[in-house]
DNA sequence: AGCACGCCGACT
DNA sequence: GTCGGCGTGCTC
């Protein structure tokens, strides 16, 4: 007898085991590892999604086995997950701390879920779906269930849905001419006329002239057929795109490209600076990888890709292509998933998720802009794209390429230690292009009344650029900053009553908003503490930016970007190619707008605050702002015209500031590597951050302290412990945060640690308190 | 998660 | 006595 073990789809702590079921005899030759299936669970059967991740063979069917329960239902013909990614989710799980089903479902398309739903039923045959009632009467239907009165059956249904077209197709071309219609029945002449013009052809029954009546009259005469045919929902992305021929490599992009062919023994780490051309190498290799039969992998961060960028690999690849990211609908990810599954995709190009897309025979994996932080998830599983890279390289001993301007410098440390091999691109390719010369303005010495955001110089600079026809980028680094609203008369902010944090202002709704927790509330008209009528607006978001400009240069048409203005499903591109038409003079937004663009008529950059990210809490803050001044001032220049880039700051003795002036990667790496290692931060050390949360303060604090202990005691000396702390942000959804960070090196107990802090959530003391383990955060705020 | 079991108070 | 409230613990 053969049983399978089954990791079912109840994400806790208390199910996070595989769970043993029979297979039953007539499912027995069709049931692999990897496939779906549903499975009755628990003391009423209902009936859950599950993942079968081991097979057993059991000759003689022992006590033990047979008393095991059957599984009711399998999902699949072929298994959804390979071999390969049942084991990543193994590896996944030792750095992760989240559950394993959580793992496995970050590697499918959520169409693959399964819905539930309950069907009572009385014995007059009476049928009722739970999904379809009210709480009342669910709680009702329940009650007369216990009593006996009602019979419940479990349902559960793949989400999975194909999209297919309908199209007429004519049996035999000579009955239908010679069928005669009756001389009054007009439309079916001029329809049997329509169908002999169009014979041979798959004519969509959508869109047709003729009404249904008509179509089943001639199925009734047994003269057409209607066919069912799949279509994919992703189709139209591809049809619009012409071809495009490989272009030749520099002598320095050559170079690179031999090297990363020649051998997959070490990751490549390929510096390159803005416009060196890093694209057209990936371009490069992947071509070469498939001459040699083998599929590639892409990953680009989520908002640099663009339908320009995937236009770019389509016009290259055409149909081998598969385009995965978050902005398609569940519908259109279940298509792409399936090419690539159906090996009818053989390049993948997409955003963090696409790491886990179901490609086989992988001969390149190359992550661009490796140094984005999108590429760690920030929600449970934590991972981080580069790590499953890794894994995934090695399993296929597949080259893997982490490309960028501005490498992270746990990437570089790694790159001049040799586990990573380092190829620079220090040309630009298009040799016309010249570096754009970067100023910094010192905001200390501006005073100006009228227009705080901006100084004389980058508004003279702008008039000048604009007088000649050419057009600007501003970029305003909102991170960590917004506008709110104060008391001129006491100092009063107003904040959210949940959260521990101003309330942002929203000029298009009047209103004030929590961006944490989506608080909405009206503009007070006179000061909640002292009456006083003295509210007054505070902090430049880009509404206000934008107001302050269009004062100044009534004349000039500014385009608006930031997550206010693209919340809708276009409109990034909108905006973008508005800007690229040359409908609009200025273009401000947020980082946004910092990443990828290439608009060479654009000659002037200007930062308005490079300040604002420099002083958060968190010891990535240098490195964060030096690599947005260095992306942001790329987009200055990119063609024959020389480009200029102004940077407004407070704080211009700043190394990031300064060395972003120059453009010096180099000593900006030095520099900054010998602030980590001053403070043991990463890449001299690893990091964990423990984050504790309760509604009770003293209770999170007690905890915090406890979990410290706990771990601390597990740890060697070397190991160091900050805090407990509170969050930067110290409430959100009236919750309050504390956080523990490990620094550390080499800690063979940690894991044992960290998960018995998780073991120790689960007790039911500790019911309310919620424990979030994040191994290399990112973010800190 | 969601279901059963069990212990307690309020009610026919 | 017994119905139904909710706290507790388990699910192959």
């Amino acid at each position: 007898m053969k049983i399978a073990k089954i990791i079912v789809d109840i994400p806790l702590m208390q199910t996070d085991k595989p769970f043993t079921y029979q297979i039953p005899k007539e499912l027995s030759a069709l049931t692999e590892v990897g496939m779906r299936v549903h499975v009755p669970f628990g003391a009423g059967n209902r009936l859950v999604q599950g993942i079968i991740v081991e097979i057993l063979e059991h000759l003689i069917s022992s006590k033990a086995t047979s008393g095991l329960k059957k599984i009711a239902e399998l999902l699949d013909v072929t298994p959804v997950l390979t071999k390969e990614q049942l084991w990543l989710a193994d590896e996944m799980r030792h750095h992760v701390f989240s559950y394993k089903i959580s793992c496995l479902k970050a590697m499918l398309p959520s169409l693959l879920n399964s819905n539930y739903d309950k069907l009572f039923q009385d014995e007059k045959g009476n049928q009722w779906y739970s999904s379809k009632l009210s709480d009342e009467e669910k709680l009702e239907f329940t009650k007369r269930a216990a009593r006996h009165e009602l019979s419940v059956t479990y349902l559960a249904k793949s989400k999975e849905n194909r999209k297919v077209e309908k199209f007429i197709s004519v049996l035999d071309h000579e009955k239908l001419a010679l069928f005669e219609v009756k001389k009054a029945a007009k439309k079916r002449d001029e329809f049997k006329r329509f169908l002999l013009r169009h014979f041979g052809e798959k004519i969509p029954v959508k869109n047709l002239a003729f009404s249904h009546a008509q179509v089943k009259f001639f199925i009734d005469q047994g003269l057409i057929e209607i066919k069912e045919v799949e279509i994919s929902r992703t189709r139209a992305l591809f049809d619009a795109v012409s071809a495009d021929k490989a272009k030749k490599l520099n002598e320095e992009q050559k170079k690179a490209f031999d090297q990363i062919i020649s051998s997959v023994e070490r990751p490549y780490l390929l510096e390159g600076i803005t416009g060196s051309g890093k694209t057209e190498v990936y371009l490069h290799v992947i071509a070469h990888f498939l001459a040699l039969g083998k599929t590639a992998l892409l990953l680009v961060p989520e908002i640099s890709l663009t339908p320009q960028m995937s236009e770019r690999f389509i016009a290259r690849f055409g149909d081998q292509v598969a385009i995965m990211h978050s902005g398609l609908s569940d519908g259109e990810k279940y298509d792409e998933w399936r090419k690539i599954k159906m090996q009818k995709a053989r390049v993948v190009v997409g955003a963090r998720s696409a790491i886990f897309a179901p490609v086989d025979q992988i001969g390149v994996i190359i992550i661009d802009e490796e140094h984005e932080t999108s590429y760690k998830q920030d929600s449970s599983p934590r991972y981080h794209a580069r790590d499953i890279a890794l894994l995934r390289a090695k399993w296929h001993h597949a080259a893997l390429v982490l490309g960028s301007a501005t490498p992270s410098l746990e990437s570089r440390a790694r790159a001049m230690k040799g586990n990573y091999q380092l190829l620079r691109l220090n040309q630009r390719a298009n040799e016309a292009a010249v570096l754009p010369e970067v100023k910094i303005v010192d905001m200390r010495s501006q005073i100006n009344d009228q227009a705080a955001n901006f100084s004389q110089l980058l508004l003279e600079k702008i008039r000048e650029k604009l007088a000649r026809n050419e057009q600007v980028i501003l970029m305003l680094n909102k991170r960590g900053y917004s506008s709110f609203v104060m008391c001129r008369e006491c100092g009063f902010v107003v904040q959210c009553p949940n959260c521990d944090i101003s309330l942002t202002l929203h000029m298009d709704t009047r209103t004030l908003n929590c961006h944490y927790c989506g608080h909405v509330q009206g503009i007070p008209q006179r000061c909640p503490n002292c009456q006083a009528k003295k509210i007054r607006y505070y902090g430049s978001g880009t509404q206000k930016v934008q107001e302050e400009l269009e004062q100044l240069m009534p004349e000039v048409k500014i385009l608006r970007m930031d997550v206010d203005t693209t919340r809708t499903k276009h409109a990034h591109e909108k905006i973008l190619k508005k800007f690229g038409d040359g409908e609009a003079d200025i273009l401000l937004g947020t980082q946004m707008i910092a990443k990828g663009l290439d608009f060479p008529n654009v000659t002037l950059v200007g930062v308005i605050n490079a300040d604002t990210g420099l002083n958060l809490p968190d010891f990535r803050a240098s490195e964060r702002s030096f690599e947005l001044l260095m992306q942001v001032s790329g987009r200055a220049g990119r063609a024959e015209k020389k480009g200029e880039v102004l940077i407004q700051t407070f704080n211009p003795e700043h190394y990031a500031i300064k060395l972003a002036k120059e453009q010096n990667y180099e000593r900006f790496y030095e520099a900054e590597m010998k602030f980590r290692k001053n403070l043991s931060y990463p890449p001299y050390y690893f990091t964990v951050q423990v984050m504790i949360s309760h509604k009770d303060e003293s209770i999170a604090i007690q905890k915090a302290y406890e979990i410290a202990d706990l771990i601390k005691r597990q740890l060697s000396e070397k190991a160091k412990i900050l805090g407990p702390t509170p969050r930067p942000i110290a409430r959100t959804h009236n919750l309050f945060h504390y956080q523990i960070l490990v620094k550390y090196r080499f800690e063979t107990q940690l894991e044992a640690a960290l998960n018995e802090v998780l073991e120790l959530t689960q007790l039911k003391e500790n019911k309310e308190l919620r424990v979030i383990i994040d191994s290399e955060p990112q973010n800190f705020i």
